[in-house]
RNA sequence: GGUCCGGUGGCGGAACUGGUAUACGCGCAGCACUUAAAAUGCUGUGUUCGUGAGAGCAUGAGGGUUCGAUUCCCUCCCGGACCACCA
């Protein structure tokens, strides 16, 4: 078999697509148009390896699809050039960040191009261009005339040794995700954007984009973290006898303000106290804890398993507005200072955190819930009854009653309270009757529960008031057990381990009582209000609605949404971003840069180092920060912050459809033509960051009226990495790296296409194995050999002209695979399209073996199999996956003048030259009409039998009867049920 | 701890809406070609029993629903991703 030569044929086609403009985007807005795009690179100094273009190539597979499609179809890339390592190479080796830059950015297009990508380069986009940056700066002035963007002197995240200001979102594991330094809070002038205005709709629309797979979206979700509540006041007692001081309120929030009346203190944040002005007694301790609290670290006050310590504020008392009980007040780091109020109403009773904290400095706990378990049902019977938990300390093993897995499983023993008992009588006549132990010690009761169950040995639905009692065995004499007839038999007595009960119980009121006395926990689920004055008898989800009611009426408190969502801090002390385009003016304060003067333009620098002071190295230029204000014309001083990384990539997707526009973002009309994009590709790290802010700077856009929709991503898949063959990630570290290069100099681009698409699921990350690509290649080879044993001179045209309307096997095979590699490239399937096809061609191959007389060669006059149209067809579907040599067959063999992407006549003359059109198959020839019918017998095969595909129950069955094999089966037998799915199987119910 | 996604041969993986489990590729074994090797081609390849036809058992474990379950339901185990004192 002949290879065919890769390294001729790439380079060949590569240029001819280049000159020919077959990759340039097409305008007439009167076609349809397909925007694919990929997450535009970082360009890093490394250069690609194997697994960055797997996402690239999936993309460029759909453009090229859609091309044939007679789609526009815009299929750009460009990069996010600014940020970090650029900037830190260039401190090392006295390189300006601007040259590396463009060293980078030249390999990467170098390596992209040799993938044979169908990119317009023409549009080509760099976040470090002042003709793009001007944009962004242009966007910032727009947001904070709309009052989002502003100075604040907020304490912000501070990495000591980037020296810059980060945002919550750029942390991993409470570390700087650059330099995995522990960080700092650093209290700074910064720019913050408030993106929590957007929060709202940032999470209601994400019900727009049925597109986006649900993890990514739940991601979201989790990020912006919506909690309902409620923000309560509790005013300090001191102030209150005098004036109701609503400044020095102390604003909690809380997502059960149902459980108010279960308040018994309060919590502030260390962090918060500053802002309110109280007068505390024991000022020195409470000052030492707040510095403590300052030098630990974050992942210090994260860790779960610490104790919570605090530490109680002496001469301060808060009145819960509920009901005018004074509590006292706390402050602790268990509190975050960033999220609701940074300060809690603690119910220890009804929350674990305060739980745990009310047990250690011994404050009250005050029970306001009645827990209520299971759903309450139709046709309830009342009864108040008791669940006895009886506890072995010697061995630390709990007695269940274990009813099997259709009654219930494991219980606690439990029973109905009789006329005139007490709970403890009737717990200890239960325990005696189902168990027979009778020497035990009442240790402990619970309050009323609400229990809903199916009282499975009497048949009915109950509904009941539980009382828990908990004994322990005093010693393990028992007597025999004394059950009624109904429940003789029906259970055995286990013991089990306090540590595997959780596991074996599945009842969760009998749980939740097992849990609460051996491990005493709060109870933190729904119910109904108790000890709570005007809340009692209420549900939970009633309660809240009432309290809310009943706060905002007396003017102390209010209803509140509240958001893990951050703001966005959104200025760094560095020197390669984009400038922020401000100046302090000495009259004016902060005043924008004029529109015409935009770009803000980076200066050049001689040092990039920080400048330590928490000022980017900007400041040091002197000539540049000192400029006139815009406004009076007096001296100003520009700002020397810049961008982060992220600015430029919240927007990059809308400069591709108009990148050389100097008059504005994007055109109004070509925006409207083209967006949103259809398709969008990237790795799964973005689900956060990267695709929060873009969907707000588009919501931003669109609010000002420079885009169309409110959402700019239609369609989001994630590209699964591609790991090293030893498993790892692809790392220099590791040594490990594969570059394309190298592959695509030994195997070609199209073997390397072919290989990442089938390596198996888009989204997954699978190991890279060069073995497995030698099969790619070898397809490939098979395909090419295939052809040109044809022999055969091709005249433009002819491949289009023959019919092929005989429904076989063979007709059928060939429209069954243009449909599943049409519907899998679109789903992102690339990996069973292309098992299709490999099917497809092993079928046609083997097939006209078998017409071959022993060792004869293929010749022009041999019959073939298949039509020359059917070869056009077969070759135009490979095409978007292995381009070079699709391209190479469809013109150089095939005799077809025109590239297989171009899907129009450019000349407009329809009859000269041949289009390469997306070949549609034809319905009817995908019916089989001979099936293999499979035959069951109980539902296990026992013969297949080749069928016509509408053959009739009745026939099926008189087929399947003469079956050897099946009358053996059948022998005997008698039949009792026949089920018959036309044309796939018989299944045959034997007794 | 929470949320989400997975678990199928020696390996990557396929299987529509509950209907022939293991397609396709890799690897491995045997054969052909060759002085030999590589390349290529052909054949075989879940496992157990059987000369064979065929039969039993297999989709992380256990149970359930069904004529029939990789697919649906319940419990558990393992792996991955994200979040994590969010009140």
């Amino acid at each position: 078999m002949e290879k065919y030569n890769h390294l001729e044929i790439d380079k060949k086609w590569q240029k001819a697509w280049e000159e020919e403009g077959v990759n340039k985007t097409g305008e007439d807005q009167a076609k349809p148009k397909y925007y694919v795009l990929d997450m535009f690179p970082y360009p890093s100094g490394a250069g690609l390896h194997v697994g960055h273009p797997k996402g690239y190539i999936a993309t460029d597979i759909l453009a090229r699809y859609k091309m044939m499609n007679g789609f526009n179809v815009l299929h750009p890339m460009g990069w996010d050039a600014f940020g970090l390592p650029a900037e830190n190479y260039a401190l090392k080796n006295k390189v300006h960040p601007k040259v590396q830059t463009e060293e980078n950015i030249a390999t990467y297009k170098k390596q992209l191009e040799k993938i044979g990508m169908s990119y317009d380069w023409s549009r080509e986009i760099n976040t470090t261009d002042p003709e793009y940056y001007k944009w962004t700066q242009w966007t910032f002035i727009k947001m904070w005339e709309k009052g989002l963007a502003f100075e604040s002197f907020e304490p912000i995240i501070w990495c000591p040794k980037c020296q810059t200001g980060l945002a919550m979102e750029d942390l991993e594991d409470g570390k700087c995700e650059r330099c995995e330094s522990e960080i700092e809070r650093k209290p700074m002038r910064q720019w913050v954007i408030k993106i929590t205005d957007y929060a709202d709709r940032l999470l209601a629309d994400l019900d727009k984009l049925p597109g986006w797979e649900d993890s990514i979206k739940e991601m979201q979700r989790n990020w912006i973290g919506r909690s309902e509540g409620a923000e309560i006041n509790f005013v300090i007692a001191s102030e209150a006898k005098q004036s109701r001081g609503e400044s020095n309120d102390i604003k909690v929030f809380t997502t059960r303000p149902d459980t108010l009346f279960g308040c018994t203190y309060v919590v502030i944040a260390p962090e918060k106290l500053v802002d309110l002005k109280l007068e505390i007694k024991n000022k020195a301790e409470v000052d030492e804890y707040i510095k403590k609290t300052k030098a630990k670290s974050d992942l210090e006050r994260t860790d779960l398993n610490k104790d919570k310590t605090g530490v109680k504020l002496e001469g301060v008392m808060a009145i819960n507005p509920a009901n005018g009980e004074e509590v006292p007040v706390f402050i602790a780091d268990y509190v975050l200072a960033g999220y609701g109020t940074g300060a809690v109403m603690a119910v220890p009773a009804h929350d674990e955190r305060d739980f745990e904290f009310a047990k250690k400095y011994d404050l009250p706990i005050k029970n306001v819930i009645e827990p209520e378990f299971g759903e309450k049902r139709e046709n309830e019977e009342f009864r108040n009854r008791i669940v006895a938990v009886v506890y072995n300390p010697k061995n630390n093993k709990v007695l269940t009653l274990n009813w099997g897995d259709k009654f219930g499983g494991y219980l606690n023993v439990g029973g109905g309270i009789e006329e005139g008992e007490s709970p403890e009588q009737a717990a200890r006549r239960e325990i005696l009757e189902e168990t027979g132990y009778k020497n035990l010690k009442l240790v402990n009761q619970s309050e009323k529960v609400r229990h809903h169950f199916i009282a499975y040995n009497k048949g009915v639905n109950r509904g009941t008031e539980i009382i828990g009692l908990f004994f322990e065995l005093i010693d393990e004499l028992a007597d025999a057990q004394s059950l009624s007839p109904e429940e003789e038999g029906k259970f055995e007595l286990e013991w089990l381990l306090a540590s595997e009960v959780k596991n074996k119980i599945i009842d969760p009121c009998h749980n939740y009582l097992v849990d609460k006395f051996i491990n005493d926990v709060a109870f933190t689920g729904n119910g109904f209000n108790v000890n709570s004055d005007f809340l009692n008898g209420l549900s939970t989800a009633e309660a809240k609605v009432k309290i809310v009611e009943w706060l905002e009426k007396e003017g102390k408190g209010k209803k509140k949404v509240n958001y893990k969502l951050n703001d966005w801090v959104f200025s760094r002390q560095r020197y390669w971003g984009e400038p922020i385009p401000f100046v302090h003016c000495e009259k004016c304060g902060v005043v924008p840069v004029a529109e015409k003067d935009l770009p803000v333009r980076l200066p050049d620098v001689e040092h990039y180092e920080p400048s330590g002071t928490g000022e980017s190295p900007l400041a040091n230029i002197t000539d540049w920060v000192n400029t006139t204000c815009p406004k009076c014309g007096g001296k100003a001083k520009r700002e020397t912050n810049t961008m982060p990384q992220w600015a430029g990539s919240s927007w990059y997707y809308l400069r591709y459809i108009d990148s050389k526009n100097s008059e504005s973002l994007v055109d109004k009309e070509k925006e409207k033509y083209w967006s949103p994009v259809d398709f969008y590709v990237g790795g799964a790290e973005h689900a956060t960051r990267h695709l929060i802010y873009a969907r707000f700077w588009h919501k931003f856009l669109f609010d000002i009226g420079v885009v169309n929709y409110e959402e700019p991503f239609t369609k989001l898949q994630h590209v699964g990495l591609i790991m090293a063959e030893d498993g790892r990630k692809m790392s220099k570290r590791w040594g490990n790296v594969i570059n394309p290069d190298d592959i695509i100099a030994q195997y070609g681009a199209d073997a390397m296409r072919v290989y990442e698409m089938f390596m198996g699921p888009f989204g997954q990350s699978c190991a890279w194995n060069t073995n497995g690509l030698v099969g790619a290649r070898k397809f490939l080879d098979k395909i090419n050999d295939y052809v040109d044993s044809w022999k055969v001179e091709y005249k433009e045209g002819e491949v289009h002209e023959s019919k092929d309307t005989v429904i076989d096997k063979k007709n059928s095979l060939i429209e069954k695979t243009i449909k599943k590699v049409g519907e899998d490239i679109v789903e992102f399937k690339f990996n069973t399209a292309i098992s299709q096809m490999m099917i497809c061609w092993n079928y046609i191959r083997a097939e006209e073996k078998k017409n071959l007389p022993n060792g004869a060669e293929y010749s022009e006059t041999l019959e073939r199999i298949i039509t020359k149209k059917q070869l056009g067809k077969l070759i135009q579907i490979l095409a978007p996956f292995a381009p070079h040599l699709a391209e190479e067959i469809w013109r150089n063999k095939l005799g077809n003048k025109q590239s297989i992407f171009v899907s129009e006549s450019p000349s407009g003359d329809h009859n000269k030259t041949v289009m390469s059109v997306w070949p549609e198959y034809d319905p009817e020839l995908i019916k089989d009409d001979i099936v293999n019918l499979v035959v069951q017998i109980n539902g296990k095969l026992r013969a297949t039998i080749e069928v016509a595909a509408d053959i009739s129950e009745e026939d099926a069955k008189k087929l399947a009867q003469e079956n050897d094999n099946i009358k053996k089966w059948l022998e005997g037998k008698e039949i009792i049920k026949i089920i018959f799915i036309p044309g796939k199987l018989l299944n045959i119910v034997v007794k």
